[in-house]
DNA sequence: ATGGCACGCATGGCGTGA
């Protein structure tokens, strides 16, 4: 069982390279974030004639969820159900017999002044009591996604100029940390415990793949049960070196059926 | 210290991303 998961920085606009992609390496599941289209206009179409069932959660111009997946799943869940104050298309649960797979794109949080800095330290604070409701640690569970946190030092480039960086800064650490501790271990990490790759490579920095400038933030997470079947992981460099790529790349783990 | 690039949009400049 394959398990992926992508930040594509707007679907529409890269919705050949996707289709290729999975062609090339046949992923059961690929989560995608930031699809960056309303559900009325989702390219569904040609995913489902590539042979996926797709759930999906967007809005115009921001954010956006989606889970492809070979088999249909058997729930799906939207957002946050609890009762807080409303969410952007962040979060998308599906289930698969056993396996649960929770897709996230967690708030970036602009500046570690900015009110959003604030809602994205909460943010995990709701997503653990989610996890509470509707899944155990004893289950197998897979939380994957665009978590926007390197939880370590190895997990960015230059960390001791990064304290004050919405993505590295303590608070941020720590609130996903608190998320980790539910019972998750990062695959990704586990295969991999030394450093030099990141799944996303500012736009803004040129040759940053080349030279090795970049962050881990996007994880697949894994409970005790589901961790145990893993296989391998790890991240696809290649799709970030095409002349046009999302700024993020392709995360994968493996999985013994 | 700043800006660098890419995305979408009742679009040629802005808000957002990280």
């Amino acid at each position: 069982m394959k398990l992926a998961t992508y930040n594509i920085n707007s679907i529409r606009s890269r919705i050949d390279s996707l289709l290729g992609w999975m062609d090339q390496h046949q992923p059961d599941i690929l989560c995608l974030q930031e699809t960056k289209v309303q559900d009325a206009d989702f390219p569904f179409e040609p995913l489902a004639a590539a042979g996926y069932h797709v759930a999906f959660a967007g809005q115009k111009s921001y954010n956006g969820v989606a889970i492809l997946s070979r088999n249909k799943p058997n729930a799906v869940i939207k957002g946050f159900d609890d009762g807080g104050p409303a969410d952007e298309p962040r979060l998308l649960l599906a289930r698969f017999g056993d396996l649960t797979v929770v897709n996230t794109y967690v708030p970036q949080g602009r500046d570690i002044t900015h009110e959003m800095f604030a809602y994205k330290v909460a943010w995990f604070g709701r997503l653990r009591k989610f996890l509470d409701r509707h899944v155990k640690p004893s289950d197998p569970v897979a939380w994957v996604g665009d978590l926007n946190v390197a939880i370590q030092p190895i997990d960015v480039y230059n960390p001791e100029k990064r304290a004050k960086h919405v993505c590295y800064h303590q608070d941020a650490r720590d609130a996903f940390a608190r998320c980790i501790d539910w019972g998750f271990t990062d695959l990704y990490r586990t295969s991999h415990p030394e450093g030099g790759e990141y799944t996303f490579y500012d736009y803004r920095t040129k040759d940053s793949v080349q030279k090795g400038q970049g962050w881990r933030i996007d994880y697949i997470l894994a409970t005790p049960s589901l961790a145990e079947r893993a296989r391998t992981s790890y991240i696809d460099l290649e799709p970030r070196l095409a002349p046009v790529s999302s700024d993020h790349t392709y995360l994968v783990a493996e999985f013994a059926d």
